[in-house]
DNA sequence: AAAACGGGGGC
DNA sequence: GCCCCAGTTTT
């Protein structure tokens, strides 16, 4: 498998990164609570909207919870979320003088943040190196095209960092987010237009 | 180990 | 109208 060259085809379909800052930490960790189990291009607008109104964990923490609902209402799990949303505000406002933690260890005590959230956040806003943030998507093309063999998405972090150059970590869950959404979907993938059939060996065409 | 959370989008 | 979805928490 050479690695390299699937890179670049992903890299060539998908240009565009995020639409929302990833860069900045708060809106890298709010927006990633706010995608669980909600694709991408749902979540963004709403983050946008949510961002708009209230741009730091202080004007997030002091807003009523019910607006923040109302702003990101179109996601899934939006009562749940809006109120992880203003708890993290708070606890970052309490407990970490108004800053995202850049620690994995920390970031696992906000609610609502679990491994995958906090790879993500390492990853984008802090460009840890070591980290890398793996989802369903991630976990299933890896195991699709061969990389690994693996059982769930824990494992897979740790096999695909033995395979994946880690110049790609902080790349390869955008770009396989959106493969899978739009070609290697979970179910009735799309091989006939995929552009990696050649290296990948589970075609189902 | 499995259920629960949930509105939007594809078909 | 039915099925699935950038996970995490709770039972």
């Amino acid at each position: 498998m050479d690695i390299d060259e699937l890179m670049r085809r992903l890299f060539e379909l998908y240009p565009d990164g995020c639409t929302v800052d990833m860069r900045e930490p708060f809106f890298a960790l709010i927006s990633t609570v706010m995608s669980h189990r909600t694709r991408d291009d749902v979540t963004y607008p709403a983050a946008e909207k949510l961002f708009k109104r209230f741009s730091t964990p202080e004007e997030m923490a002091e807003a009523e919870v019910e607006e923040i609902e109302t702003l990101i209402k179109d996601v899934g799990f939006y009562r749940v979320k809006a109120g992880r949303i203003k708890e993290i505000s708070r606890i970052l406002l309490e407990e970490y003088n108004g800053r995202v933690p850049d620690e994995m260890e920390t970031l696992l005590k906000l609610p609502g943040v679990g491994r995958k959230t906090a790879n993500c956040v390492l990853a984008h806003a802090f460009l840890k190196e070591d980290a890398l943030a793996v989802d369903t998507h991630v976990h299933r093309i890896s195991n699709r095209l061969g990389l690994v063999v693996t059982k769930n998405p824990e494992d897979t972090e740790i096999e695909l960092k033995n395979v994946l150059p880690k110049k790609y970590w902080i790349n390869v869950n955008i770009l396989l987010v959106k493969f899978g959404q739009n070609v290697c979907r979970p179910v009735s993938p799309r091989c006939g237009v995929c552009i990696l059939n050649d290296m990948c060996p589970k075609i189902l065409l």
